[in-house]
DNA sequence: GTTGAGCGTT
């Protein structure tokens, strides 16, 4: 069971392995991505890391609000792209 | 070469 979270206004230069190292620190990370503009395929300073959902809370209460790479991040959870998301209860 | 609130591709 995953939970994806959002994470914004971080800095240009991250990578998703920032994302792996910062989260891996307080839970299990399945996966991180960067969201980079399609069109010029820069950063667009946000990403989404999928952890588990038994430590979601915990690295949202752990990373949210503070500071990554020089900026105040923001990390709560991801809006459902799909309906088919692991919303089952 | 730039920018700063937001919610993504196989």
């Amino acid at each position: 069971m995953v939970r994806t979270l959002y994470v914004g206004n971080l800095p240009w230069g991250t990578k998703a392995e920032d994302l792996d190292e910062a989260f891996g620190a307080y839970g299990e990370v399945v996966s991180s991505r960067i969201i980079t503009d399609r069109q010029t395929g820069r950063s667009r300073g946000f990403g989404f890391v999928e952890v588990k959902d038994e430590d979601a809370e915990t690295m949202i209460n752990a990373l949210n609000g503070t500071e990554f790479g020089g900026r105040i991040i923001t990390v709560n959870e991801a809006r459902a792209r799909d309906d088919n998301n692991e919303r089952r209860f």
